[in-house]
DNA sequence: CGAGTTTGACCTGCGC
DNA sequence: GCGCAGGTCAAACTCG
């Protein structure tokens, strides 16, 4: 939040006074660049043999001036900061009189607890005090609520001994004496799986997570094995994942991910792992509501899921996100990737597809229709980010990553208008946020952001606008052990 | 020598 | 109950 606030502030700043804009989503962007330029007055002091006396004076106004601005811009960034936390506040508000029936919950990283409904309001407690020390170590990206997230689910270290290995769980039903009370919504909840589509040469795809081969399948109707791996990064890792290429398409990954990883993983892999549990979690939503299908288009960007009645496959709701680009927009900048495909997409089971491609917004020179086009998307995403909460999580996983690449972006003074539009983005979850979740769930959400973004933010990316940074990951150098492969 | 991969055997669930 | 297919195990193997 506070890197909103900043943002928000430094764009006060830009009507005042255009020369102070250079540091863009930097945390302290006014002071550092004041800081650099009484730096630059102590170097003409110093070097007085070169520098005139009337340099000196100006440099002198230039530091009384921007002294001044800096004052201006903490007093803005105050009074926006005692704005927003009267809304949260009155969100919060609200939300006592009438309790949210569906809120979403997106913990990654780092377990949270989680007990029955009688415990969730305890639970929402406890998860936000872990919070704030998972946003300490800066490994965390929260998203707090009441939903229970399959990944979070089986991250859960209170059920760690009994949901640690999935497979393990399939193979060894529980007797029906303990935790009977919910076991097969939370069985069905926990083997949600989300199989991530990607155009991809190596053998698998980088999302910043080290992972073990442990097996290898060659499946029925596709002649390209199926690798079974798991994550190596803690060793009681739950997490596992199958990789295998599509049978239509070779070029095409098709990379599974079960469970969530029960241990702090690296910032590379955090946007790879919210994207997915988010995705997740908008899956198990819409299964919950007993949605046949879901179809749902924003201004380009294609939201839709389908029930794939295959019997013989394993009844395990698998939420697919296209990130290949869809056959109507191959030509079209992807949001997370930027690869194109054809590729219709395989599912098994009740899955949902995602497909993050836009057929408007391109990576290219932003035109003025663009913007428009940005204005309206983020009108209409409002709307949807305010109806459906599981599509806010979706959201508010892509804003986060969104919002670390647009910070970097700001250095060199390219893609303005992406971040414009991460901001509208933000803004509108802002909105939503204050409006239907409480004050502890807006903290710890706009926590993980803003360990996201200060972690993200450093780096240097392309000019592109990117609804995803593990994009980005995946163009990076390829996993050692896999590269050895 | 340790970590990771390969690969055949085994287990389990599901449909017939 | 049988067969099929997906998923996992674990010994053997490879590599640095």
């Amino acid at each position: 939040m506070e890197v909103l606030l900043m943002n928000m502030a430094d764009d006060h700043a830009v009507k005042q006074e255009e020369n102070i804009t250079q540091e863009g989503c930097s945390l302290e962007p006014s002071k550092t660049d004041i800081g650099r330029k009484v730096h630059k007055t102590v170097d003409l002091k110093s070097s007085s043999s070169s520098s005139s006396h009337d340099e000196l004076e100006t440099a002198k106004e230039e530091n009384e001036r921007l002294k001044m601005m800096l004052e201006q811009i903490q007093k803005n960034y105050k009074s926006l900061q005692s704005r927003f936390f009267e809304i949260i506040k009155q969100g919060s508000a609200i939300e006592e009189g009438s309790e949210e029936p569906e809120l979403v919950s997106l913990s990654l990283g780092r377990s949270s607890p989680t007990g029955s409904k009688k415990d969730d309001k305890k639970t929402t407690i406890c998860s936000k005090t872990e919070e704030d020390d998972h946003n300490k170590s800066g490994l965390t990206l929260g998203l707090d609520s009441k939903f229970q997230l399959s990944t979070e689910i089986v991250s859960n270290p209170s059920h760690e001994n009994s949901s640690e290995e999935p497979s393990k769980v399939q193979k060894r039903p529980s007797s029906g004496v303990d935790h009977e009370e919910g076991v097969e919504q939370k069985s069905q909840v926990k083997r949600a799986r989300v199989s991530v589509r990607t155009r991809c040469d190596a053998p698998t795809m980088y999302d910043g997570c080290q992972w073990r081969k442990y097996g290898q399948k060659i499946s029925k109707g596709n002649p390209c094995p199926r690798a079974y791996y798991r994550c190596t990064v803690a060793p009681d890792c739950p997490v596992r994942k199958q990789v295998q290429r599509s049978f239509e398409d070779m070029s095409i990954l098709v990379t599974t991910y079960e469970g969530s990883h029960n241990h702090p993983i690296p910032v590379s892999a955090t946007t790879m792992a919210s994207t997915t549990a988010a995705a997740a979690s908008m899956l198990l939503s819409g299964s919950s509501t007993s949605q046949p299908s879901l179809s749902t288009e924003i201004n380009g960007l294609n939201f839709s899921s389908s029930l794939h009645d295959n019997s013989r496959l394993p009844s395990y709701p698998t939420i697919t996100l296209d990130l290949t680009g869809s056959p109507s927009s191959s030509s079209s900048f992807n949001y997370f990737n930027r690869f194109p495909t054809n590729c219709p997409v395989t599912t098994r089971f009740p899955s949902t597809n995602l497909n993050f491609s836009s057929p408007l917004v391109s990576n290219e020179s932003f035109t003025q229709e663009n913007y428009f086009y940005q204005q309206s998307l983020t009108d209409t995403l409002t709307k949807a980010i305010t109806s459906d909460p599981s599509f806010r999580s979706l959201i508010s996983a892509a804003i986060s990553s969104l919002v670390g690449h647009s910070s970097a972006k700001h250095g060199d003074g390219t893609d303005q208008k992406g971040d414009s539009f991460s901001q509208n983005l933000m803004q509108a979850a802002i909105n939503s946020q204050s409006l239907n979740d409480s004050s502890l769930r807006g903290s710890s959400y706009f926590k993980g952001f803003e360990s996201s973004s200060s972690r993200i933010g450093s780096s240097n990316q392309s000019s592109s606008l990117s609804f995803s940074s593990f994009n980005a990951a995946s163009t990076l150098a390829f996993d050692n052990k896999q590269g050895k492969n």
